[in-house]
RNA sequence: GGCCCCAUCGUCUAGCGGUUAGGACAGCGGGUUUUCAAUCCGUUAACCGGGGUUCGAUUCCCCGUGGGGCUGCCA
């Protein structure tokens, strides 16, 4: 959405790498979350990207973009707010907090900080952190202050500063919490709009408090609904819940992911349900996005993903899955009539590695039971069987090579049906090609297979369920 | 528990005071087809409850209820 509205208003999009939590680093997240970027075409105007080589990359002028850069600034505002009276530090250890909480837990009143440093004297507070005694930076909020905002697609929000916990800014490891890299970096990096997950909304207060106190302007604001999982709850890597990345991985086109995720929140107003990219550029806004929040469900991602497969230009298709065929079948790899015979699956796949598998019977000899071949939803009865590939072997043996084409093909047997339906021939015919009980349409393969092989194929099936 | 957000078919949603409450996915039924898929047609299915306001509420207001988020020296 971000990636929307900048490409909409033409923009900037910005990529920040907000890495100030040490705890929860992960080796190469940055790199997977930038290649997913870079798989569903979004590319930033600045910040981190890749670099033509696959590298981590950094661009622009108002950087570092990796938040752990920064600490200078953040430790330079932080004290800024300390001086101001709007902040001040804090000694209480995590074990105290802790014991503090549990006891508020049990009186039933909000968890929130009990300003036990806020006593201290500047003098003695300073002296403290100067001898090296470990402590953090909390807000000081304003109890009395009601804060009102207006948000881009929630509209005018209300906040009571008492209920609001001073909250921490800087680590005790010099780190800034989100709360404060937020503000200075988006500050300092002249965002003006901030589209983030409904989760943000509960810290507006704080980031609206931190801008006025340091004299700046705030961007604007636009929370979005999050997306759920089945049981409704938030979706979370944490939790395990599946990245872009993962999808990419199954084998879903990248159009329908952003076809797909665009859709989850936001919709133009008309029908129209496929969207490329520049569609969505084009069509997106704020204002119509949704405030609930929406259920990631599976059913219309598949649905959409057999939309997108099928857009799929053939030679791009065909080019796409040669690989993925040639690996199981060598013969693929030399097939003149791959791209004829990647046609008749195009429209029956879902995903590209379900290819090899639809397109076995071209490259190994199928083996068809004459249980398969008499089938009786097709009316035929065994003992129809010798008489039904006579009849198909002399009138396909007649059909010359210039006129073996669907066409061709269709006319001959319809000419030469003899005692049978249409079906009767047919599916034999069919069963006979592929030794599957589902497969593309008889006139297609024979044509893809070439009168050769076709015929050699009837003669073996004749022969092996006599 | 406190604070905040939200609420139309199972799911994604349209609706912005008067509609036979529309579409899409899934489901079901059917057409087409040699099978499957694709495709086409049809169909089941929703305004959370209660009060107001109004000639009239799905729509506006209030209260419930339900769901979600936050409540960390996480983001």
């Amino acid at each position: 959405m971000n990636y929307l509205v900048s490409r909409r208003t033409n923009g900037n999009f910005l990529v920040r790498i907000e890495d100030t939590d040490r705890e929860r680093l992960v080796p190469g997240a940055v790199e997977n979350m930038l290649r997913g970027m870079t798989w569903v075409g979004i590319s930033p105007d600045e910040g981190v990207m890749l670099d033509p080589g696959g590298e981590v990359m950094q661009k622009g002028n108002r950087g570092p973009y990796f938040q752990s850069e920064r600490l200078p600034l953040y430790k330079k505002y932080a004290a800024e707010l300390v001086l101001k009276g709007r902040a001040y530090r804090c000694f209480c250890l995590p074990e105290r907090l802790q014991e503090m909480r549990k006891r508020q837990e049990e009186l039933r009143q909000p968890p929130m900080y009990d300003r036990r440093c806020l006593g201290l004297s500047t003098e003695d507070a300073a002296l403290k952190s100067k001898n090296g005694a470990p402590h953090v930076i909390r807000m000081k909020i304003p109890h009395e202050r009601r804060i009102t905002f207006t948000d881009e697609i929630r509209g005018e929000l209300n906040f009571q500063g008492h209920t609001i916990d001073d909250q921490v800014l800087l680590k005790s490891d010099c780190f800034p919490t989100y709360h404060l890299a937020h503000v200075v970096d988006d500050h300092l990096m002249e965002t003006d709009i901030v589209i983030r997950g409904e989760e943000w909304l509960s810290s507006l207060p704080k980031h609206l408090l931190l801008f006025e106190w340091l004299g700046w302007t705030p961007p604007r604001y636009a929370h979005v609904p999050l997306l759920l999982g089945k049981d409704r709850k938030k979706l979370s890597k944490r939790d395990g819940d599946v990245t872009v990345e993962e999808y990419m991985r199954k084998g879903y086109l990248p159009e329908t992911m952003v076809n797909f995720l665009a859709l989850l929140g936001w919709n133009p107003g008309t029908t129209q349900e496929i969207f490329t990219m520049e569609e969505l550029i084009e069509q997106f806004s704020l204002e119509r996005v949704q405030k609930a929040g929406a259920i990631f469900d599976l059913e219309k991602l598949d649905w959409l993903q057999g939309q997108w497969m099928r857009k799929i230009r053939l030679s791009d298709f065909a080019s796409r899955i040669l690989p993925l065929v040639a690996e199981k079948f060598l013969l693929a790899k030399s097939d003149p009539d791959f791209v004829k015979k990647a046609r008749l699956i195009q429209e029956r796949i879902t995903f590209f590695h379900e290819a090899p598998d639809m397109m076995r019977f071209f490259y190994e000899e199928p083996r068809a039971s004459a249980e398969l071949i008499a089938n009786e939803k097709q009316k035929i009865e065994k003992s129809q069987l010798s008489e039904i590939f006579m009849t198909l072997e002399r009138v396909l043996g007649n059909v010359i090579e210039k006129e073996w084409t669907v066409t061709g093909l269709k006319a001959a047997v319809q000419s030469g049906l003899g005692n049978f339906s249409q079906g009767q021939l047919l599916w034999p015919l069919r069963a006979a090609l592929t030794g599957l009980p589902y497969s593309p349409g008889a006139y297609e393969v024979a044509e893809a297979l070439g009168k050769t092989k076709t015929m050699e194929r009837l003669r073996r099936t004749a022969r092996s369920i006599q």
